[in-house]
DNA sequence: TTTTGAGTTGTTCGA
DNA sequence: GTCGAACAACTCAAA
């Protein structure tokens, strides 16, 4: 008799129903994490992902060590890897907490009848999200496409509460079967790129908790700091969050609890961006195809540019507009960009360059330390303008405005694009106007040491704006 | 069923 | 410099 517990997006120990479950059942638990062979999923972890879970699991297994278990790590088709341990540790029980991706959907589902075929007792359990979808829907049944209702309406269900874990001896396995070793698994880089990475994040415990005192510390300005990128005004818990070693309802119980949550105008907006994730996990499943098409049909037709050049200078943060190319090089650098940023690049790749929202929601994929499919495919509809709740046509933000508002000083862009460190703070936003005498004293070269803007934001504005006219006249 | 009010994050233009 | 309106129509959600 034993259970087997598969870690997946849960990798933590507290508020975990899975585990919880795992120890009531009162027989040895072999906890499990199993890498998937890559071909098979579109949506395989990028780099800064990757490098991320390395350290996730690495924590994990340290803290499973100390109640005295381990993780087992195997590598292949989970079926194949479930059914060879089923085998060797003769489990009865199988449970794990449940993930809401259309392929993870598609893969439980037949795991669970697979092995409630061959006799086994599967449970899974909701650890994750504080409203599941299947459990939300307006009074007509259907699925909400706005955010504010959706909010609304959340308030008046349960989120649950945090799941409280109790630990027994005679859990522990006289023997355990063999397991990879972490480093065979290969999520760290193999150049050893991940340095901008390492100064940046520490993804282990430890920064958890220092992430989230200083989300304590920030939290009732919340609402008006975290709209500036050269403040920490933000929680910087996504990434944590995204692997599981944290939950919602834990973020919140840190908080003081939602009642009290909602009492503070900084805090009921951080919560509001916790039900924005639940928004973007509820429209992902029930409109899987998002990821790989515009919700709104109308924008399938939609009259994309292609051009390389440019869509390599935006991921390299060489467009010439410095707050762009500040937060590019944030992303590249650190695995992580700010959300105003975010806004900022997305809106300019889509509206200003005019190229698909796709390549910006893979670029994010393959260089965020957080990257999630359910946040950024909503992330990038909604810039895109093609999704639910999408933003209106014409609003494009202009990338100077928003940098002069945002970045008045010019901190963040000094920053990230160092080569403009010396211009004055008039100049900094847009130094092609900058006089030839403030430009050299500030050693730039426009053209050759940082480059003149890609596009024009007044013409590519109007370009963009009569695109998304035509898409509007097709049926 | 029909109607009504509302909708994360902006910009520009003209008074 | 500041302020309000226009930018468009559509879809959703609820009364």
């Amino acid at each position: 008799m034993a259970t087997l517990l598969w870690f997946r997006s849960d990798l933590r120990l507290t508020d975990n129903p899975a585990l919880a479950h795992a120890l009531a059942v009162g027989e040895s638990v072999y906890p499990l994490f199993i890498k998937e062979p890559e071909g098979e999923n579109p949506w395989a972890l990028g780099g800064a992902s990757r490098w991320w879970l390395h350290y996730a699991l690495e924590e994990l297994d340290k803290a499973l060590s100390s109640k005295g278990l381990r993780l087992i790590i195997r590598e292949g088709d989970p079926q194949k890897v479930l059914d060879a341990l089923v085998k060797e540790t003769k489990a009865t029980h199988l449970c794990w907490n449940r993930c809401y991706e259309p392929h993870a959907i598609k893969r439980d589902t037949e795991l669970k009848r697979h092995f409630i075929q061959a006799g086994l007792d599967v449970s899974s359990f909701n650890a994750n999200l504080l409203v599941e979808p299947p459990k939300v829907a307006n009074k007509s049944g259907k699925p909400f496409q706005v955010y504010t209702p959706f909010w609304k309406h959340c308030l008046t269900l349960d989120w649950g509460s945090v799941a409280s874990v109790s630990w027994k001896k005679q859990v522990i396995p006289s023997r355990w079967p063999k397991s990879d070793k972490l480093s065979t698994l290969g999520l760290l880089p193999k150049i050893r790129w991940d340095k901008g990475l390492k100064e940046a994040w520490d993804p282990s415990a430890q920064g958890l908790k220092k992430q989230l005192r200083h989300l304590k510390k920030i939290i009732t300005s919340y609402s008006k700091d975290r709209d500036y990128p050269a403040i920490e005004g933000t929680s910087c818990l996504s990434p944590y969050l995204h692997f599981g070693q944290i939950s919602p309802r834990e973020i919140i119980a840190a908080c003081g609890g939602a009642s009290a949550m909602k009492k503070n105008q900084g805090a009921e907006t951080y919560l509001k961006e916790l039900f924005w994730r639940e928004f973007a996990y509820h429209l992902l499943y029930h409109f899987p195809h998002t990821p790989k098409k515009p919700l709104r049909p109308a924008f399938e037709a939609f009259p994309w540019r292609q051009d390389k050049r440019q869509l390599k200078a935006w991921q390299a943060g060489q467009t010439g507009y410095p707050l762009v190319d500040a937060g590019m090089r944030q992303l590249y650098k650190t695995g992580w960009m700010h959300n105003r940023v975010r806004m900022v690049v997305g809106s300019f790749l889509v509206k200003n360059l005019l190229l698909d929202w796709q390549h910006g929601a893979r670029w994010f994929w393959d260089t965020l330390v957080d990257a999630d499919l359910a946040s950024n495919t909503l992330g990038w509809q909604w810039v895109g303008g093609c999704g639910a709740d999408a933003a209106p046509y014409f609003r494009v933000f202009n990338p100077i405005t928003q940098s002069e508002r945002f970045d008045e000083a010019g901190d963040y862009i000094r920053t990230y694009v160092p080569e403009l460190a010396k211009l004055p703070d008039k100049f900094i936003h847009q130094p092609w106007l900058a006089p030839e005498e403030a430009l050299e004293d500030a050693g730039v070269r426009l053209g050759e040491t940082y480059p003149r803007p890609i596009v024009d934001a007044k013409e590519s504005r109007q370009r963009a704006l009569e695109a998304y006219q035509a898409i509007k006249k097709t049926p």
